[in-house]
DNA sequence: AATGAATGAGTTTTCATTCAT
DNA sequence: GATGAATGAAAACTCATTCAT
């Protein structure tokens, strides 16, 4: 009898494979072998299992932005105002899980690739459309229509700034750091806002 | 008779299109053949000039590198202030030459693939080092040293942000609102600190 | 309880599956995975039952030959004549269970391939010189040895020819009309000669 | 300066190894590199010659299908009654570069394959057609129409017929043998009528 | 200098076959 | 007996690189 259970381990265990590929030789330099062969597989089994190497890269990438929804999404259930909403998917950005350097690498490397693929790049828009419409519903409980939404722009330009940034960088990640960068901007912004309110 | 300057000209239209073919098929797609192509040349004339693949990518890098750098110096030899050189350094970062979609794709691909390529990697921490203290330099006008790094970073990381949206987004590039958006952070960050200060 | 007989019935719904792949898929494209999808069972039952994909191909061929030997060999025990003989011949190669889309596909993918493949060739080579001495053994009741044995010929390929011909039509089979070519040939010829006969 | 008239040497000769290739091991058992060594060139250069293994295999069908059409066209050029363009139509399809064991290996190959690939199933009907329409034309000078058509379809499976076994057969190919089997069909058939129309 | 034909190493992909359950 | 997960060898295919012209 075959054990059951044992292909969504198997396609978790290369996909986990595949993220650190990616990070540790970078997308355009991973093969087949190497993944397989990090998750302790044959290379036919890779096939079998997803089809082709195209098809595994596009199940690595559903998975993580599926992780990123759901971390934002246990943050939100959590945070009663707005301002906690705000909180909540700003951190949800930087969850424990997600702000890894290997999975850092490998979001980023997606999230380039998406731009000449188009299954990759639908997928991204819903998610990034999901983020704006979320954040400026929120802010708007502090900051009038138009500016909520240039906010809701600065706020996503800044997570995927301080993503980038910390690809990049070899400093372990901070996940405090990132969320402090992020939440002073918002803070700030909204403050400025309060202010400019008062005086006129 | 050999006509003088025509390597370097090569060279450039090699180059150019390298970045086309980066933005089209994108970075882990493209091929010799295709670059040769576009650039109307043969197949073998490409390692005549470049002598390789990651040759021709690693001069492309350093080509997008040095424009950069440039636009940014201009910028800086007509600033006088301290805030216009910070305006500058914004400005050159979104300057013409650089915010065009090839461009912005071309540059997002080796920012991101530096990670795994310790030569671009040392490039980009130089400039990335430079850009920084420069910054720093001058938020201190403004600023207490403290707060000066991290506006330094957190302005790094909103240029950076900024940037990798507009490569995502197909919206036509806007130059302006790419500016607007960094300067409104750098703006709110000063007056904050200056209220703060008032108060105190 | 293992039921008894349960082996001959599987291995008969696998010869037939492979018979409907190569009738659907080409000689030269079935896996052993179609077949045993098509037969209902896994792949693994394939190869103990027959030990190799070649061992269950040679299988299929000589069930094929032994169908059409026990077709012909059933029109000859109601034969009496040599005329009636000679029809029954032809007839069972035309015999119902033989002349169906996907085992002439089947039966020619065979015919073709023995020609490399030795312990095919051999099978053929057998039914082919019992077809021809059967063929010649009884024309001679009407035609001289000499001219039997090309009449023999003569039928042989005429049948293959219109088996061939068969299998690239996409017109539903017709017994009838295959059978009347292949006797029209043999009337004429045994006509033609008794002409020739009576004339001198 | 690059050779010129290279590529289609190139192709001819690695058409002429697929045949060969066809021949020795079988259309199932043919692989890229047996080819390209048999035409004593590397693997890569067949797929930048011809794309992939089914183009080529495609190609050397239709430069198969080419040559026949050649053969039976110039056959036709010399003949100028009826009855010399049945006979010059049947020597065509035997003509001396087509009755080649290699050659013949291959058609029947091609032919048999064909039952499962669209693209050579057309070519094939076309010459199929054009086969059938040529000889009921001729034979109406003999035959009236119905009959006229059944020979012609007779004809074409002896062709057929003839070919086939002639492939099976380890005896070397006999032009003449073959050619009268079918000019026997033919000219019996022919004489069967006159005889009936002669008595009525 | 320039070409593009040719190579061959490397990669993806397929599939018969094996084997633990 | 029966399964289907897993393997690994062999195949097609890609492409940077070389080189004769």
């Amino acid at each position: 009898m075959p054990k059951v259970g044992m292909e969504a381990e198997r396609r978790r265990s290369l996909i986990h494979a595949t993220v650190d590929a990616i990070h540790e030789r970078g997308y355009s330099d991973i093969t087949m072998a190497q993944i397989a062969k990090r998750a302790g597989v044959s290379g036919g089994l890779v096939h079998h299992y997803f089809g082709s190497k195209d098809q595994l890269l596009a199940a690595t990438m559903r998975h993580l932005l599926t992780e990123l929804g759901k971390a934002i999404r246990e943050g939100l259930s959590n945070a009663a105002t707005p301002r906690e909403r705000i909180s909540a998917i700003i951190a949800g950005n930087f969850a424990h899980d997600q702000f890894q350097p290997a999975v850092i690498a490998a979001w980023l490397a997606f999230y380039v690739q998406s731009r000449t693929t188009d299954s990759n790049n639908r997928l991204l828009r819903i998610y990034a459309a999901r983020l704006a419409s979320n954040l400026t519903f929120n802010l708007r409980a502090f900051i009038p229509r138009e500016d909520a939404r240039r906010v809701a722009e600065g706020t996503a330009s800044m997570i995927d700034g301080v993503w980038i940034r910390q690809a990049l960088s070899d400093a372990s990640t901070d996940r405090n750091a990132a969320i402090s960068m992020v939440e002073d901007y918002v803070e700030t912004q909204i403050a400025a806002h309060s202010a400019r309110a008062a005086t006129s």
